[in-house]
DNA sequence: GGCTAGGAGGTGATCGATCACTTCGCAAGG
DNA sequence: CCTTGCGAAGTGATCGATCACCTCCTAGCC
């Protein structure tokens, strides 16, 4: 409302006003230009007189090196570029937060592109930057096609593709499936027996992972093989699979991929009569803030997408700068839980 | 699961392989350095026949044009900074997926930058950016302090602080409140006489704006004083709202300002005693996902985030460039609606 | 024939920093 | 007294492009 909104300085000032260089620098100082870059670049082996000049001038004329000169000489970019997915409709943008802490801390800044398309598009826009020698890295928060591990034979950049999918989801080592574990281990505690999965679409790195844990956890439990149905994160799917479930024994326990998935099951039970959490157990997944206002309130799992986003961005600087590896070791070890479960009213103990 | 996760190529390739200069395109092409920059910028002036021998020689070279080096020499970075708040608990990547597509339909890279902290603090932020020269312009989705927009004094970019605020809600031209007027007459015409607002915290420029246009919507209806109950985009805060109406000639209808804000109106309702959409009708804004698994199903507004971001973005271009403002006007004339209502259970006749 | 216009391409300077050497000055050691 | 060593600062080359200006050549015209 207030017209603060869109503002442009005089472009004139821009052009005329140009920034001193460290000649000029270097001129009023009464130094040579060299000695400037030393100041600049905190050489230990200067007279304290001498850094005191230079430090006056540098303040008189407002000086800041020009990072595009620096940049040429030394060949190092300072950039890393990160791969937003351009359809995401779920991702958080803490995850873009996490990732832009790290970056800066180490001294980087972030580089923003997204791509449209399959995995494969985006594997050859990853090629495509790594090779472009615009930046030092690439970090994919969107999945590569598989395989497309050991096929970078690029230039400078080094790629780092971290473990997330389309919806931003996290999955392998940052954010595996494992809370997975705790919910069937904790309802099969509650007297559950009957275990059904309703999965994310299964091309999702983090949906095949949530399976996976799933299908393992049952087995190992002895509570028989495991009951899963495909689906693809919808409410749709979701609510389709419970009215595929026969009306006998039907499991008593449902680990929906996703908030929405949850909602959809929820919703095919009331159709067919079960109550919740009374005839049927149900989880979901990303602690949609509506969910503890559905009815049941739905039980579900937090996840810490700021803590995802920095933990990939340290993997990337750990790679480009193995000698500071260390921060990569600092940020695993900085761990809180990064996923956690939120107990609500749509899980409870098997019917008798 | 899959090991295709952290790839780093081998450093040393990437060292010792040097990308070839336009020298060594030349020398390759037998001409100049100077034909070769003719024909990486395209100058018409060029026998066909000397086109062809420098493309070949940039092929088999693989040469590609080193863009420090350009815009070194150019003064033009072709990167606009866009600053991104760091809090955000709710903002949906599609504004930066449409940010993104607009900045690089015009050839510019966007680099991200977020910050903590204050208005105050993000203006000290946008100004530091604008006066490094490293970028062309700042978007600032985040809202600078009221009056702040003459205070660009700066070098070569050019801010546009567009209307965002730290919850990526819209305001001003981009996506005013006025979709609020269209709820409250709908819900006139359904009967109700008796409205309420629920604000989002108003230090907002969005939850402003959308309490404006209530009020103002209201009066001009001639249905008495607008009721208006400040909050912060809590279901707390709302829910609260509604515990504190009279029980007499209380609202018949509440728009809350958030779906988490509806959702805690609703909650209020029910212990109240009060049916929801019979006694009282309740809408929401966001259109989050499980607003259509809410009981009743919620009434909300669905927002265009990533029109939103192209809009924004289109219009720092158009200060940068002005001679293409005329991508400015395409975007403002590629107007599907920014912002629709979807009416669902929450809503309904107005109590006899 | 001579002169001009303009197409096509070449030469050298330049952008603003860092790097690799060189130089200067002073003190310690032989 | 000369040499050596080293701290402190200076000189010139360099990164890879573009810009400004110059040269060459040929066609066209009087």
């Amino acid at each position: 409302m207030a017209n603060e909104s869109s503002t442009d300085t005089s472009t004139d000032t821009a052009t005329d006003r140009r920034r001193a260089t460290i000649w000029e620098v270097a001129k009023a100082a009464g130094v040579s230009h060299q000695t400037v870059s030393r100041y600049l670049r905190n050489d230990a082996k200067m007279r304290p007189e001498t850094v005191a000049r230079v430090r006056q001038a540098v303040e008189e004329l407002d000086y800041r090196p020009n990072l595009t000169a620096r940049s040429m000489r030394t060949r190092r970019s300072g950039r890393v570029a990160v791969l937003l997915p351009a359809v995401a409709t779920y991702g958080p943008p803490q995850i873009l937060s996490g990732v832009m802490e790290v970056a800066h801390e180490h001294g980087y800044t972030v580089e923003a592109f997204s791509v449209e398309g399959t995995p494969a598009d985006r594997f050859e826009r990853v090629r495509e930057l790594a090779d472009s020698g615009q930046v030092e890295g690439v970090l994919a928060l969107a999945p590569l096609p598989p395989g497309s591990g050991g096929r970078f034979p690029e230039r400078a950049a080094i790629v780092v593709s971290a473990d997330y999918d389309d919806k931003f989801r996290g999955v392998g080592e940052l954010a595996d499936g494992s809370p997975v574990e705790d919910l069937v281990v904790r309802l099969a505690e509650l007297g559950h027996r009957r275990f059904l999965h309703v999965t994310g679409a299964l091309d999702y790195a983090s949906a095949r992972g949530r399976r996976d844990v799933f299908v393992a956890t049952v087995e190992r439990l002895g509570l028989g093989p495991a009951q899963v149905i495909e689906s693809d994160w919808s409410a749709e799917g979701a609510h389709a699979a419970v009215l595929s479930l026969p009306e006998k024994d039907h499991p008593t326990a449902v680990i929906a991929a996703s908030d929405v998935g949850a909602a959809g099951v929820v919703l095919g039970a009331r159709e067919r009569g079960w109550t919740i959490p009374g005839d049927l157990s149900v989880t979901g997944w990303d602690n949609n803030q509506l969910g503890a206002y559905l009815e049941p309130t739905l039980t579900t799992v937090n996840v810490d997408h700021r803590k995802l986003g920095r933990a990939a961005m340290a993997r990337l600087v750990a790679t480009l700068q193995p000698e500071t590896a260390a921060a990569r070791e600092a940020e695993a070890a900085s761990d809180g839980p990064l996923n956690t479960i939120i107990w609500r009213g749509s899980t409870g103990p098997a019917p008798s």
